[in-house]
This record gives structure tokens, C-alpha cells and sequence, in this order.
DNA sequence: GTCCCGCAATTTTTT
DNA sequence: ATTGCGGGAC
């Protein structure tokens, strides 16, 4: 008895084909890990490799994480030489050793979305660009979308020689790589590209690497763009040991740079490549995976391949339709609770996932009142939250002055005083002398035309100096501590009193806790606890994590943030044209942004083990105004067999008007997907309020086809309701998309 | 230099 | 509804 015994006949191919470009499509719930942790075992114990040879490739600190942790398990000595990491970790490991070849400091800071924001506002305010023309998120989209493809400034600057529009935005990438270089920083496509350039740039290094790890796995590698490919493709280049798994169905992340190209190609890229598709799933129900497998195969750019399994048919999926989104929340909160009680199950074995992050609101306050354990997974990054940014900028300017950004940050945090005026003295100061900032801000006496401001400088940089001569002496958590009382940004924070303030001193507490931890870590290795070494670690690592994962709740989140998760029991929340798929999408009318949304359906669904709740309201609170939507096309893609009645529900049908929860939206046999939205078997108390609030009630809805007097036929995509009047957006057949008030408009329905 | 008010913007997210 | 930001008032 082995450990590869307990491994399907797909799953064993998988493991023993150690030689050569291997592609595993992964359907989901099929096992992948478990065949990249027991392909690494296999390489180790059965045909001796190195596991100084190997390399293990994620996309999350969390998914490198979890694998080594299965990895330490499976593989007995020396699991620890093995290189389990990101992408990013990768290459900034790289490049500590080696950037200095490229003209860096082997000390290069990492800059954050939002470090990359500063300098872009900095860098459009130096260039004068007009900032209703030019957004900086919308030129930092550009400038990454430029290096995930690998087009330097100046490349990018002549390729839009002739266009104004992206003059502008060429020049600001200029601008953004020269002031990258001066503050030695890189931000996060720079690791991966730098790194790429390096391995291009010094063969010595690429062979080195090469040499290194002869056997390459990646994870998720629907989700890889074409600088990590091309990384990957240098990294392999040599040994040809490249194994890399994924789903394209699972590929979400298009709009961050994915390229799915990658997974489509890898066959043509690697024409020797073996391609073994795990289709057999061992997560979900019969009834759950039909339904996925309907939805995806409306796909056309995919791989094609049907997931099956051996568990049973399971309880039909559940689809309801609320009058509004309060209804929709009311009804999951109670229909969870409900469900536990019955089936004996804990909270944890329920998600809710919905598109997005705005829904969360309306749930949230739903489960409050219910009483029940809830989480909320995503949202604001730990380390991008304000006051953490401001400790961390002070512990990076205490470590190396170099970071102009983390010195501006903390220069008037908490205020001391110093205003615009006098940095940008200081700035101007220091870019006339090709000095750092804080350099000129220990000389800040010869700084022209300073003036008053001068002594509340003079007296920050005696802070930061006395902070240094401390950090040589306390451990990072006793400095950091220092930071807070000497600066007292405690107090400040208390004065402000209110929620907020509450939940940031709470932050400031968890991340001396993080501190702690980290030295404690570096104890138990018998390494040193740096200043720096923290710095690197907390620069690569978006959220704490959870040290009560013992805790019992339902989990809200996104349904991207869901991805590779599973739970016995999923309620897809938001299951409307216009939030899902996104209204972006369907106005666009890009096929591929819209089959980018049908995976993210399919990965919602395959979420689920045991049951599947889908739910959908007919109007929505949306920004401070209700919109009205139809159900998904998606749901139309599921065959009605699949969905089945359940019981009904209700806090008792006492209270008033909540009787109609219980309909099933499936109810007719003769159903069709018209008549849901003419005729939804919803009944609620928030119908009434709508038919009084002022507004003429309308004959036609949402996906009717309706007639204007100019316009000629079309269709309504979407009312909303403002004053007494029907907003309505009408796609007409010849005259395009418009918007129009109910009243003037005289539509009629066809 | 700081405060406050009005205005725009607002899918999805990891590193 | 909420939040961040720029501009004007103090």
C-alpha cells in the first residue's frame, strides 16, 4: 500500500509523468492538489530527485501556504529545500541577489497599489496633466497593462507617437519609471518583469536558475499572465521539467492581466506537451455538477471537457426570486438558520457569494439581526488600511531612509504642523541637490525659503533619529510601541472617538500582535528578528491571517474571492442581469468579457458540495437608488429539471406578508423563462410600498420588447426609479442604447 | 496650515 | 449610501 494508491487512474498518469512539458486541466473538485503535492512526493522519493530542484509555484501567499504545509506532510526529509512559493516571492528572491546587475539596490522597496497611486498623483502634478483627462488609476491601469506585456516607457511612448490621448499617459509612465528608479523601488509588476529582464539580460543568472530548478509546477495556471509565462518559459527552457495545472473554465482574472492564451496555447507553445484532464469530480452532487457543466458549456474559447462523479444526485437546486434585496438577504439569513438547526450542521458549512462587494451590506445587516456568525472574507487589505500604512511608513523610515513616499506619509502624521508648502520646499530642495527627501530633511536649515517651518522639521528628524538609535537596541515590537506613545497617535486616534476609531486602534493592536509573532518566528529558526526582514515579509502578504480559525460562522464573500474554496451548502446571492453578469458586460456586449462571467458563474456553483441555493431580486438598492433587473441569463443556461421545490419558509406565516416566500420559482411544469419575469411567484410586503410610492405603475418591464413613436422597437434594459418618474434605458433596434423618462417617452409594448 | 463642505465616482483582486 | 478628494473659507 502506497500513498499513490488512494490516487484515480487520471491522477496517477498525472503524478508518475515526471519528464517533459505536462499541461493537467483540472476540472474543479478534482483533486488537483493532491496531485501537484503527490507528483512533488513522487519526484522525491521514487525517482530521487533533488528537492533542492524543485519548484512549486502559487498565486497566493495562502495557496503556497497551504501546499508546503501538505507537502511537509507527504514528503519526509528535506521537503524544506524545496522552493513553494509566489510568483512574487519567487522573483523578489531573485532579485535581492541579483538586481544590482540591472542598476538597482539590492535594497529596492516594494511599492503597494497604493504607494503607486502617490507617485502617479505626484508624477501627473510635475507633468501638468489635466486631471479630468487624465486619471491616475486609469494611467496606472495603462502602465500595468503595458508591463504585463512587456512594453518599456520607451517603447510605449513611440508606439503612441501619433495619438494625444496616450501621449499623455506615455509620458506619465516615463515620468512614473524614472521616479521608480531614483526611490529604488519596484512596484508589483516590476518584480515579475524585472526579473524576467534579468534572466534575458545575464545568462550566467539564467543558467544558474535553470540549473536550479529542474522541475517546474504551477498552480492556477489559467491565471498567469505573459510576463510569468514568459518567466516560467526562460525558467524551464533548459530541463523542460515544466508541469503546470489548471482549469481554463476557473480563469477570472482576465481584467488583472491573465492571460488565457497560456492554458489555450500551451500545447502549441510545447508541442511535445502530455495534457491529462482530471474530469472526475469528487466535491459536488450529481445535480450541482449538471448544472455547472450546463452553464459552462455555453462557453466557446475552452477546452472541452465534462466534469462527472460518483456521488449522488442530491437534493434539487433551489432558485428563488425576491421583491427586493432586502427580501432576498431576509430570506437566506433565515433559510441558513433553518437549514442548521435541521440538519444539525455548523455555520461554517454555509457561504453566501455574491459579484459584489456591495452586496455585502445589505446581507451583513440581515445576519446581525438574525443573530447569526457571520464573516466577511476580502475587502480593504490589512496592510493597505491607513493607520497600518502609517506605522509601517515609520518603521520603513527608521530602517532606510530611502522610501521618499513613507517619509512624506509620516512628516505631518500625526500633524506636527508642517504643511504643503514646506514639503514641497523640502522636495524641491532635494531634487535640485539629486538627494533622498529625508536626506534633505536632516539639512532641512539649507533649505531655501523654509522659514518658520524649519524647527518643526528640524524636530521630526530628531524623532526619526532618536528612533533609530532605539531600533538598534528594542526589538521591533517595543520600538513600534515607542512610535505610538512618542508620536501619541494613539491619543489622537481615541480623541476621535466613533466606530472607526475603534476598529483602527483594534488594527494598531493586531499588528503589534503580527509583530510578535514574526520574532517569535524568527526565534524558534534561531534567526535574528530585523527591522528589515519584517519590512520584506509584511511587503508581499495582503492580509493577516485569521489565528480564530476554530471559529464557527457563515462566510460572505465575493465569487472571486471564492475561488478554490467549497462548502456543503452555497447560496448564490445576485443572480441578475445587470449585477450578474455586470451591467459592463452585457452594454459592452463583448462576448468574451460576458463568457469571462459565465466561469465566474461556474466557479460559483462548483462551489458547492451538497446544496445550492440561487437567489435573485427584482429590484435592488444600487448606490442609493433602486434598480430593477431580471433574472440572469445564466439561470435560463441551468435545465429546469435540476431545479426542485422546497419546502416552504417563513417566520411563520403570521407575520404579515411574508407568505409568498415559500413559492418555488419552478412551480409550473409548463415553465419558461419569459413568463418568470411577467409573472414572478414573489409576494412581499415591499411590492406594496412600491406601487404607492408615487410612480405610475408601468406595463412593461425589464426584457420587454416596447415601441417609441422616433425610435421604432426595442428593448428595456433597465428602470430606474428617480422622483415620480421611471428612468428607462431602452437598447432600440436601429437608433442604439437611450435613456428616457417613462412620461415622455410613450412607450408602448409590443 | 487646517478644516469643512460639496462633488464625483463607484465590477471583480492578489501581489 | 458612502467615501475620498479638491477647493475655498477661516
Amino acid at each position: 500500500m502506497s500513498i499513490y494508491d488512494t490516487l484515480n487512474n487520471k491522477q496517477k498518469e498525472a503524478v508518475f509523468h515526471t519528464e517533459g512539458p505536462l499541461l493537467i486541466l483540472a476540472g474543479a473538485g478534482s483533486g488537483k492538489t493532491r496531485v501537484l503535492t503527490h507528483r512533488i512526493a513522487y519526484l522525491i522519493e521514487e525517482k530521487n530527485i533533488n528537492p533542492w530542484n524543485i519548484l512549486a509555484i502559487t498565486f497566493t501567499n495562502k495557496a503556497a501556504g497551504e501546499m508546503r504545509e501538505r507537502v511537509d506532510d507527504l514528503v519526509g526529509y528535506g521537503s524544506e529545500s524545496i522552493w513553494v512559493s509566489t510568483f512574487h516571492s519567487a522573483c523578489v528572491r531573485i532579485l535581492r541577489r541579483h538586481i544590482e546587475k540591472l542598476g538597482y539596490g539590492s535594497n529596492f522597496t516594494i511599492y503597494d497599489t497604493d504607494d503607486q497611486k502617490t507617485l502617479m498623483k505626484d508624477v501627473c502634478k510635475k507633468l501638468a496633466l489635466d486631471p479630468k483627462v487624465f486619471k491616475e488609476r486609469a494611467i496606472l491601469s495603462a502602465i500595468s497593462k503595458a508591463k504585463n506585456e512587456r512594453i518599456s516607457a520607451q517603447e510605449y511612448r513611440q508606439q503612441t507617437a501619433g495619438d494625444y490621448g496616450r501621449q499623455g499617459i506615455a509620458r506619465a509612465y516615463v515620468e512614473y519609471e524614472k521616479q521608480m528608479k531614483l526611490n529604488n523601488a519596484l512596484d508589483f509588476d516590476d518584480l515579475l518583469g524585472k526579473t524576467v529582464d534579468l534572466l534575458l539580460q545575464d545568462p550566467e543568472v539564467l543558467q544558474y536558475y535553470q540549473n536550479r530548478f529542474r522541475y517546474i509546477m504551477v498552480d492556477e495556471y489559467q491565471d498567469t499572465n505573459t510576463v510569468q509565462f514568459e518567466m516560467i518559459r526562460l525558467l524551464a527552457k533548459e530541463h523542460r521539467n515544466l508541469c503546470v495545472v489548471g482549469d481554463d473554465d476557473q480563469s477570472i482574472y482576465k481584467f488583472r492581466g491573465a492571460n488565457i492564451k497560456n492554458i489555450l496555447d500551451f500545447e502549441m507553445v510545447f508541442q511535445d506537451a502530455c495534457v491529462i484532464k482530471l474530469e472526475q469530480n469528487y466535491r459536488s452532487t450529481k445535480t450541482i455538477l449538471d448544472a455547472a457543466n450546463s452553464v459552462i458549456r455555453n462557453n466557446r474559447g475552452r477546452k472541452e471537457k465534462t466534469l462527472w462523479t460518483e456521488n449522488e444526485e442530491g437534493n434539487k437546486i433551489c432558485l428563488k426570486q425576491f421583491e427586493s434585496g432586502f427580501d432576498e438577504a431576509e430570506f437566506i439569513a433565515a433559510d441558513i438558520e433553518k437549514s442548521r438547526r435541521e440538519q444539525q450542521d455548523a455555520y461554517r458549512d454555509y457561504a453566501v457569494l455574491y459579484r459584489t462587494n456591495a452586496q455585502s451590506r445589505t446581507l451583513e445587516e440581515r445576519f446581525v439581526a438574525e443573530s447569526i456568525p457571520y464573516k466577511i472574507v476580502g475587502g480593504v487589505n490589512f496592510y493597505a488600511r491607513r493607520e497600518i500604512k502609517d506605522i509601517l511608513s515609520y518603521l520603513k523610515t527608521i530602517d532606510n531612509g530611502q522610501d521618499d513616499l513613507a517619509v512624506r506619509r509620516i512628516i505631518n502624521v500625526p500633524k506636527r504642523g508642517i504643511g504643503l508648502t514646506t514639503v514641497n520646499r523640502i522636495q524641491g530642495y532635494a531634487e535640485e541637490r539629486g538627494i533622498g527627501f529625508y536626506e534633505a530633511i536632516r539639512v532641512a536649515d539649507w533649505v531655501p525659503g523654509i522659514g518658520r517651518g524649519l524647527t518643526k522639521v528640524e524636530s521630526f528628524a530628531a524623532l526619526i533619529e532618536f528612533f533609530k538609535a532605539e531600533a538598534n537596541e528594542k526589538s521591533i515590537r517595543e520600538l513600534t510601541e515607542d512610535i505610538l506613545k512618542q508620536t501619541e497617535y494613539l491619543e489622537r486616534l481615541k480623541e476621535e472617538e466613533g466606530e472607526e476609531a475603534d476598529s483602527r486602534i483594534e488594527n494598531i493592536q493586531e499588528f503589534i500582535s503580527k509583530i510578535v509573532l514574526y520574532e517569535e518566528d524568527c526565534e524558534s529558526r534561531n534567526e535574528p528578528a530585523t527591522l528589515s526582514g519584517f519590512l520584506e515579509e509584511v511587503a508581499l502578504v495582503a492580509d493577516v491571517e485569521e489565528g480564530e480559525e476554530e471559529r464557527d460562522y457563515v462566510v460572505l464573500m465575493t465569487l472571486h474571492s471564492a475561488k478554490g474554496l467549497e462548502f456543503p451548502h452555497v447560496y448564490l446571492a445576485g443572480m441578475e442581469d445587470g449585477l450578474f453578469p455586470s451591467y459592463m458586460t452585457i452594454t459592452e456586449g463583448d462576448e468574451e468579457e460576458l463568457e469571462e462571467e459565465r466561469r465566474l458563474c461556474y466557479v460559483g456553483i462548483t462551489r458547492a458540495r451538497k446544496t445550492l441555493t440561487l437567489t435573485c431580486a427584482r429590484k435592488r438598492m444600487i448606490r442609493g437608488e433602486f434598480q430593477f433587473n431580471k433574472m440572469s441569463r445564466f439561470l435560463q443556461e441551468i435545465p429546469r429539471e435540476l431545479m426542485g421545490l422546497k419546502e416552504g419558509y417563513g417566520k411563520g406565516n403570521g407575520s404579515a406578508g411574508k407568505g409568498g416566500f415559500g413559492q418555488t420559482a419552478f412551480a409550473d411544469r409548463n415553465f419558461r423563462y419569459r413568463e418568470l419575469q411577467k409573472n414572478p411567484f414573489t409576494a412581499s410586503k415591499a411590492s406594496r410600498n412600491f406601487g404607492d410610492a408615487g410612480a405610475k405603475a408601468l406595463d412593461y418591464q425589464v426584457g420587454d420588447r416596447v415601441k417609441h413613436g422616433k425610435f421604432g422597437e426595442g428593448t428595456v434594459m433597465q428602470m430606474v426609479k428617480g422622483g415620480r418618474d421611471y428612468e428607462v434605458t431602452v437598447d432600440f433596434d436601429v437608433a442604439g442604447t437611450k435613456k428616457m423618462f417613462a412620461a415622455f417617452a410613450r412607450l408602448e409594448k409590443v
